[in-house]
DNA sequence: TACTTTTGCTTAAACGATTAAGCAAATATA
DNA sequence: TATATTTGCTTAATCGTTTAAGCAAAAGTA
């Protein structure tokens, strides 16, 4: 019959006590009896009382909603993030909106727009590859809300960052590499003006001189690291008058279209050309022979983040601060950089 | 100086009307002087008004945010489907909140409750393989808001529902096999539980009889269809007594594992077995030989479900109601299964 | 006994928007 | 000119919860 839906008001005529005395035995109170609270909660199950989260969002100025901005979830490594994210936040009461910028600069705009119409308690966000300009960024900023960022950050925001070491990630690659024997290893790597790739290429060319290995600016090119793109800049390296042995492609991508580019020029991969991409994604196990890459810890990164956001929202007056949360990566070695291995495609 | 962000109230008081004024001229009510909304817009425009979404929706018992429930984010044809439906409902003024089941009916359960304590307009699912009880669903039709449903279904339910037909698939997929001369053609399907396998599975089965092909059992194993049961599924099939021409496999991932079992027999494909599988995961065509598949028009499937829920939401009394919105899926023949064309990488 | 403190509630005002009802002034109609 | 209608607003209630303030009764303290 009663198509409503119960409210506090409801349970409150059940049992004759006020609405304000209900809602606070819901939050257990202190100055309501054990008594009362019993009585409450057994007459909450029998009405099926659902609170309403709007109104108590309303009141308290609380929405216990999360934003979360991703260039896409179909990557392994995102959706991986967003998973353990969710986790931590959703035992401590939060929800998460999640929204994608598809790594356009205007989507990501609009995204924030809406995660802040949505009225989210926080945002936690990875930035899209176009984006430069970061008024949108202070804008959340300036909401007092807290801000964390992981894997593509920047550290002009001065806010929480979570992420692995682009640096030495780098040094692990080329020490592996010179492990191996290569003595000419090129670098395909992303734009500059994003940090993290910047970062790779700042560690590629720091170690290459530490190991007292060449240094040809032809061996290093920037890329948008699709899948299309990798398969244009190898065929620009192998084009070169003085090719490379070995090639470190700073994304999972856009080495599976370096790696396609050598099949079909019949070039012996790890024997002649040695390949490293960046990310673990799962077809790096799966193509043969199967490409050598770097593990980013994912879980760990959505779980700090999630704690991350905890601990700022905790703290009553938050204040845009830069912390950074540097984690080691792991080098996952497989076929196309290990010339001890017999080529397998498991 | 002013910390607090801009109300109605605000707005009123600078122009020294009524804040229900401000209301009305916001959304154009036909009985505000086209002065007054000038006014209004644009001193709205001067505080950087920004409605408060909470108590608009807590007055109007409208949240505009849609709750969206898939197995996983990570899959290409999930991710796709979630960008196209965004686009629709942004324009419409919804957003949505993702939410990912793991495949697990329990999660399914919570993400069911979350989106419903945070006060969902509507819910658009696919479901989790686990998932047989269906009370959940239930619980979501009971509170009268829309419910549409998109490739993983369930008749049962009788709510709105977005797909391919599976069963027509499979004969495309028969008749394709049968063109380049197979004879013994296996099918390694998911579960007969779940509606679109058990489609695909009497698609399968019909197709062999119109085409006078031996119907074995042994030729038809059901599969949880990932990776590494494809790959024990493959195995089973090559151990029997009389081995298939051709494998007909129910998903992208488990295809792969097949693949990866005949390369490593060296079992040549096409030319020994031909091999097709479903979904068109961006994979399928990378690895080697690339593999020939089904799209689902995870496109159209995104933009159909969100403009099914909005002609739900718009008619003022929504009753459940089974409408089925079938999509013809598409082959797409690549080298795994086209023994006219060489093995090539592309 | 007389006072203070604690306990366990109630009252009532928010939170920021929407909206039904009402009303004066302007305009239209007879 | 008298009446009806339309225009353009205001008033006040409401959505369901939270919470500051208040108050009587019970318990503790001197």
């Amino acid at each position: 019959m009663n198509k409503k839906r119960t409210t506090i008001k409801d349970i409150a005529n059940v049992l004759d006590i006020s609405p304000a005395a209900v809602s606070k035995a819901m939050h257990d109170d202190s100055r309501i009896s054990a008594k009362t609270k019993k009585a409450v909660k057994r007459v909450a199950k029998e009405l099926n009382y659902q609170p309403n989260h709007l109104a108590s969002a309303l009141r308290s100025g609380k929405s216990h909603l999360v934003g979360v901005i991703v260039p896409r979830t179909n990557s392994n490594f995102f959706s991986s993030v967003i998973e353990n994210m969710e986790g931590v936040l959703n035992k401590a009461g939060y929800n998460i909106i999640i929204t994608q910028s598809n790594e356009s600069f205007e989507k990501e705009c609009k995204n924030i727009d809406t995660l802040l119409f949505t009225q989210v308690d926080g945002i936690i966000a990875s930035m899209a590859n176009e984006t430069v300009d970061l008024s949108h960024y202070e804008k959340i900023k300036s909401k007092g809300i807290p801000l964390i960022l992981f894997d593509r950050g920047e550290n002009d925001l001065n806010v929480d960052y979570i992420g692995i070491d682009d640096y030495d990630s780098s040094h692990m690659i080329i020490e592996h590499l010179i492990s191996k024997g290569c003595k000419r290893i090129a670098h395909i790597g992303g734009f500059r003006r994003t940090r993290i790739f910047n970062n790779r290429i700042r560690g590629f060319i720091d170690a290459i001189h530490k190991h007292n290995l060449p240094h040809d600016d032809d061996l290093i090119v920037e890329s948008s690291l699709t899948l299309e793109d990798g398969r244009i800049k190898m065929q620009e390296l192998l084009a070169l008058d003085n090719p490379p042995d070995a090639v470190y492609v700073a994304s999972d991508y856009a080495a599976l279209g370096a790696l396609q580019v050598l099949n079909e020029h019949h070039i012996k991969v790890p024997q002649e050309i040695c390949l490293v991409g960046f990310g673990n994604e799962p077809f790096t196990s799966l193509v043969s022979p199967t490409i050598t890459t770097v593990k980013q810890h994912s879980k760990q990164i959505g779980k700090i983040a999630a704690e991350t956001f905890i601990k700022r929202i905790k703290a009553k007056n938050w204040k845009p601060k830069l912390e950074k949360n540097i984690l080691k990566s792991e080098l996952i070695i497989r076929s196309s950089s290990d010339r001890d291995l017999p080529i397998k495609s498991t």
